[in-house]
DNA sequence: CTCGACTCCTGTTAGC
DNA sequence: TGCTAACAGGAGTCGA
């Protein structure tokens, strides 16, 4: 489940491509493609261009090559970004333990020999040209304390779907929103628009923390709730059993006693 | 507009 | 042992 942790990790792997220049493009999964993009195009815009730079907006990866159009990488749940051979995240939860290289959907070629691609076995990615961001919230590594009250003022879905809704807020998985309501001690099943100006900084502030804390532990799953999200698993804080709901559609474990 | 339900994808795993 | 069905969740669509 690459969120915004794994995906700025594999950010960082892929500022090592800056100044190479793109010689082949092999996407030959056209389901892989999104919008209107195909490898007929990527071949067009992106053979003999140059990484200039990269960039995050929540879970997505930008690839900027100057004039051309911009590069936009999606990993879904299970996808993994690997250059020169080398993965940014050896395990990624709730994806394969295997290395098949059947499961690159989509590889940048550079003419130094070196190569990106994405491995991705269960295909929930994609890659997209001058990707739309509009949609996007407010990133979550750096969100103010006002942005996360506007994204929740006057919301009646629950706190989690909110959190979890890449409109109101960019970045934030399945993982780190159990971990972070769980520190915060806020029910996730409360509306999101119910929160009290002092609840608000509370959550403002364990998200400012969690986020840069986990991203230093490697990722999403190194949080402390997170060995405790089976059934039947307690919560570290109390010992009690954590209840296991679904909301916003995903599994959601919490503490009946410290969650309110 | 908002919100929840549904759908997509497929490797892994629990259970018969 | 071998099979099936449930499960995982990011993201888009659709309908109330």
């Amino acid at each position: 489940m690459p969120e915004l942790l794994e995906v700025e990790i594999y950010r960082r792997l892929a500022d090592s491509v800056v100044g190479a220049t793109v010689q082949g493009v092999a996407a030959h999964d056209h389901w892989y493609l999104k919008g209107t993009t195909s490898a007929r195009l990527l071949q067009r815009e992106l053979v003999g261009a140059t990484v200039v730079g990269t960039h995050r907006i929540g879970k997505l990866l930008l690839l900027s090559f100057g004039e051309r159009p911009v590069l936009g990488l999606r990993f879904g749940m299970t996808g993994r970004l690997i250059v020169r051979g080398t993965a940014a995240i050896d395990y990624l939860e709730y994806s394969s333990a295997r290395d098949e290289p059947a499961w690159d959907r989509f590889v940048l070629r550079f003419a130094d020999g070196t190569d990106l691609r994405m491995r991705d076995p269960r295909r929930l990615g994609g890659v997209e040209l001058n990707p739309s961001t509009d949609h996007l919230g407010p990133d979550a590594l750096t969100v103010t304390p006002s942005q996360l009250r506007m994204a929740l003022l006057g919301a009646a879905a629950p706190l989690k779907a909110c959190l979890l809704d890449q409109r109101r807020l960019a970045g934030v998985g399945n993982l780190l929103a159990d971990e972070t309501l769980w520190r915060a001690a806020l029910d996730p099943a409360r509306r999101g628009g119910s929160l009290t100006l002092a609840e608000h900084r509370r959550l403002h502030r364990h998200l400012r923390i969690t986020l840069p804390e986990l991203l230093d532990r490697g990722g999403s799953h190194m949080g402390d709730l997170h060995h405790a999200r089976v059934r039947g698993g307690r919560c570290p804080r109390d010992g009690v059993e954590l209840l296991r709901r679904t909301i916003g559609g995903r599994t959601t474990y919490s503490c009946p006693r410290h969650q309110h």
